[in-house]
RNA sequence: GGGCGCGUGGUGGAAUCGGCAGACACGGAGGCCUCAAAAGCCUUUGACCGAGAGGUCGUGCGGGUUCAAGUCCCGCCGCGCCCA
């Protein structure tokens, strides 16, 4: 192969040598992507060791369910991270790249219901499916380093962490709503529960009960959390949900007497407790809202209003949280009355007590003091239910609208009269609520603690029992990792099979030696995807985490993945890593789990997320048995701005094509297959020089665009390169075989990381024996080379572009106006008057205003 | 209801700091090569007026700032996402 240039290049020195293009040797893609896929794993090309001399760097695609054959989601991610791994190679880092699969979860479960195949045989089978999809895009890691969710030793890890957090308090137990199918007498997960509330298996209405359930206590690191985001390289977009999500308000707690009770008589209960930001407007609450399961319910609902209120908490039980707090539905149907009254301490009038299902009892204190004059929700509410409305914020004059929420005088509010600023009467209210002996200032968060525990066998069993005389009791390390057994029968009963195990279930306790039950709960996949990216950093340890490799590594460097895990498996990461920080099983430095994050666009299909549950899925495999994987990636990298959605259509067919026969332009140039074209020895002529410095800014443009995900514009550029040299080599003068072997080279260096088979079979052809193109430098531009021979100024009048000139980018601004304003066609529009203003940018542009 | 993002040719998109709107590609039209086809190559392709030279309009809509606005500001409309 090694003589492939030779026939094909003219090798006079005198005059010019035309040659023909029917000799060119067609491109092969699978033939030479299949050598090079072999070659990359074989060679171990992208595996890292941990004691690398080379700079570190982590890039990583986010944890993949897998589901079977890659999508061309996948595609597009993997040929992002990859993209990055061969750059950052290439610029002399040691860059960790490696994979895994977030293998526990429902489909594989429910997949053993319906076929009777063992979740572990169906997962490992998809694994291997998805495994052999990445390997045809060429995308390369380090697979000595893979983790499986259901590897012992993983399982091992995650079990010794939620221990490690169980002696910290950050994992407890407690009661919680959780969704409750009577018919299947179990547990559903949300996904199982439908849009219209019943469940999926067997159509029953699913109501909400309440059952002890395991937490992580990721409440105690809110503060953390959200002061933390501002640091972090992200979109602000995901930075804005993280922050929302977690709802961060500071406000105040107060107690309201409820009528006719007194601590002798009702202890606790002669109280409700509200949270509210906005103390200023207490002179105008008319009414208290509770949450339908706020625990004084009962005991505030009089005999005559009982039937109706146990009614309403009945039918609220059954409705979503999402439900409750649309806006959605007749407000008037929406709450009800207890037939109490509490007092309101500021005015020390009666007010009554009502439910209304909007009113969550997992946020603040599960009950709210309504103002219906400064919130609109409480103004529908007040109005539907014919309850008074006191304005105490003046609105502006001219105001027509309803509730009022903005600045103004206090008005009916006795103490707080007069008072305009908004934050001094808010301060001035909490003084007085912490004086009377009735609140205190409270900073209330939205987020929630995280619910780990699910009632299914495909997950992470949590590794405590159950002693009748100890209580909980933790495994002892030399245990586990507690494994899940495999003769378990999946009956589509919805409950899990380690239920109905008495091999796992029965157990003696490690305290007393007694018998005991084992927790059959499992564990979220969540906890699988919060800290596999560190155990990537040496997954051979007998520790869920080796410190020294985490030091090394850690934080991953470039993060890649979906948007649709901004909140959750961002957020849950986050909390891991500072918990484990704490409780010693991470160095305490690494706080953070993602230093830079990107966040791809969906492919959509009709609008919408495009997959295989949606019929519109487009496998990639036959993309990679025409035009080969580096055509599909640069498709990929070319549509369009990779944050961006991005919607499969019928023409992207041909598009594809189009990038197909940018590679094939790319192969002929390689292997000097070009038609017609003419390759001289000689010295440089100003046409070469004019192609060199191209060449040098195409590494300046190719560069930045990779420095700031700009793939499309990179793409665009590179064909550029290629258009010229096809249509210079084409013209009569040609071009200098010095120069058309730097720019073809730096064109190889360049398109490496984006397609890298194509780049390293032509690398090889041209520098046989030498090292890879994927183990070159990064190449670098001359600064000298840059500067342009001569730019384009435009000259307008007015605004509107008249005339081009070729100018000396050096030109100084009076040689520039004088040969502005001498050109024929300025002078026609100017049509004879003097200018009036010339505004000099040069040698950009010239604005002569007349 | 609040917040954020987006809206550019027939299509995907480019324009990085307010300075030639439409790079690059798809699709279309015409041509070369060929017995023919495929592949490849060349020309052309925002709209309108014009034989041409050239001119006018043009970045969702309406205003504004500026010598100059796709880009900045104000107000709408539409779509998407997040929070209520």
């Amino acid at each position: 192969m090694g003589g492939v240039r030779d026939p094909t290049y003219a090798a006079g020195t005198l005059g010019f040598h035309p040659t023909r293009s029917s000799m060119a040797e067609a491109y092969d893609p699978q033939a030479v992507e299949t050598k090079w896929q072999a070659h990359w794993a074989s060679e171990g090309t992208y595996q890292v060791d941990n004691d690398d001399p080379r700079p570190s760097a982590y890039v990583l695609n986010m944890y993949p369910y897998p589901s079977g054959p890659a999508h061309m989601g996948h595609v597009r991610n993997y040929t992002f991270g990859d993209l990055n791994v061969r750059y950052r190679t290439m610029q002399g880092h040691a860059v960790l790249s490696p994979f895994g699969f977030d293998s526990f979860g429902l489909p594989a479960e429910n997949a053993a219901i319906k076929t009777g195949t063992h979740p572990r045989t169906f997962t490992d089978a998809r694994i291997e499916e998805l495994k052999a999809s990445i390997q045809r895009l060429g995308a390369v890691y380090d697979w000595r380093r893979e983790i499986r969710s259901h590897d012992p030793a993983y399982m091992r890890g995650n079990q010794k962490i939620f221990l490690e957090f169980l002696q910290a308090g950050l994992a407890y137990r407690a009661n919680a709503p959780v969704n409750w199918c009577p018919g299947c007498q179990t547990v559903l997960a949300n996904e199982q529960v439908l849009a219209d509330g019943t469940c999926e298996r067997s159509g029953d209405v699913v109501i909400k009960r309440d059952l002890e359930q395991w937490f992580f206590k990721i409440t105690a690191y809110a503060d953390e959390l959200l002061g933390a985001i501002d640091a972090l390289e992200w979109p602000e977009r995901v930075k804005t949900m993280q922050r929302n999500w977690i709802g961060r308000s500071e406000g105040v707690e107060f107690d309201l007497p409820v009528a006719g009770r007194t601590d002798e008589s009702h202890g606790v209960d002669s109280k409700i407790t509200v949270f509210t930001t906005r103390p200023d407007t207490a002179f105008g609450m008319t009414f208290v809202v509770l949450a339908p399961e706020h625990r004084l319910v009962a005991g505030l609902t009089t005999e005559d209003r009982r039937g109706e209120v146990e009614a309403f908490v009945d039918r609220v039980a059954r409705e979503s949280d999402i439900e409750r707090q649309s806006s959605e539905g007749p407000l008037d149907k929406r709450g009800v009355w207890t037939g109490s009254f509490a007092i309101n301490p500021f005015t020390g009038r009666e007010v009554p007590v009502y439910l209304a299902d909007y009113v969550l009892g997992t946020y603040g204190t599960g009950a709210v003091m309504a103002v219906p004059a400064e919130d609109q929700r409480d103004w529908d509410f007040a109005t539907a239910y014919g309850l008074p409305i006191v304005r105490t914020v003046q609105p502006p004059a001219g105001w027509e609208g309803e509730a009022y929420a903005g600045d103004g005088p206090r008005i009916n509010s006795e103490w707080l009269d007069g008072l305009t600023d908004t934050a001094e009467a808010k301060r001035v209210a909490i003084d007085w609520v912490v004086a009377q002996g009735i609140g205190r200032p409270k900073v209330n968060f939205r987020l929630r603690d995280w619910l780990l525990s699910r009632q299914r066998y495909w997950g992470c069993p949590i590794p405590v029992v159950h002693c009748p005389v100890d209580g909980i009791v933790a495994v002892p390390e030399d245990q586990l990792p507690v494994l899940l057994p495999d003769d378990v029968e999946f009956l589509p009963t919805g409950e899990s099979p380690l239920r109905h195990h008495a091999g796992f279930l029965r157990t003696t306790c490690p305290r007393c030696g007694g018998p005991a039950e084992r927790e059959t709960d499992t564990m979220d996949t969540f906890v699988d995807s919060s800290w596999y990216f560190q155990r990537f950093t040496d997954p051979w340890s007998d520790e869920p985490v080796d410190k020294a490799a985490a030091e090394r590594w850690m934080p991953v460097d470039q993060y890649i993945g979906g948007i649709e895990h901004a909140i959750l498996h961002l957020l849950y990461a986050r909390f891991y890593t500072k918990a484990m920080a704490d409780v010693g099983l991470v160095p305490a430095g690494v706080r953070e789990p993602f230093t830079r994050l990107f966040t791809q666009g969906m492919i959509t299909a009709d609008g919408k997320k495009m997959s295989k549950s949606s019929g519109r899925s487009v496998a990639p495999s036959h993309y990679f048995d025409t035009v080969g994987a580096d055509s599909l990636r640069l498709f990929h990298l070319f549509v369009g701005p990779p944050q961006e959605d991005f919607e499969w259509s019928e023409q992207v067919d041909s598009m594809i094509e189009g990038c197909s026969r940018f590679v094939n332009r790319l192969w002929r140039l390689g292997i000097g297959g070009v038609e017609r074209a003419t390759v001289v020895d000689r010295a440089p002529s100003p046409d070469d020089l004019e192609v060199e410095k191209a060449t040098h800014r195409l590494i300046e443009r190719v560069s930045s665009d990779y420095e700031r995900w700009s793939y499309n514009t990179a793409v665009a550029a590179a064909m550029e390169m290629v258009n010229t040299l096809h249509a210079r080599l084409g013209s009569p003068e040609g071009l200098a075989r010095s120069t058309v072997d730097f720019a073809v080279d730096t064109l190889l260096l360049l398109v490496a990381p984006m397609a890298p088979h194509v780049a390293a079979e032509l690398w090889e052809r041209r520098h046989p024996g030498q090292p890879s193109v994927h183990a070159q430098a990064w190449p670098s531009a001359d600064p000298a080379q840059l500067a342009m021979a001569s730019v384009t100024m435009v000259v307008q009048v007015n605004g509107k572009a008249r005339e081009r000139l070729e100018v000396d980018p050096a030109i100084t601004e009076a040689e520039a106006v004088a040969l502005a304003l001498a050109a024929p066609k300025v002078a026609a529009a100017l049509g004879g008057s003097a200018p009036k203003k010339v505004i000099a940018k040069p040698p950009r542009i010239i604005n002569v205003v007349a």
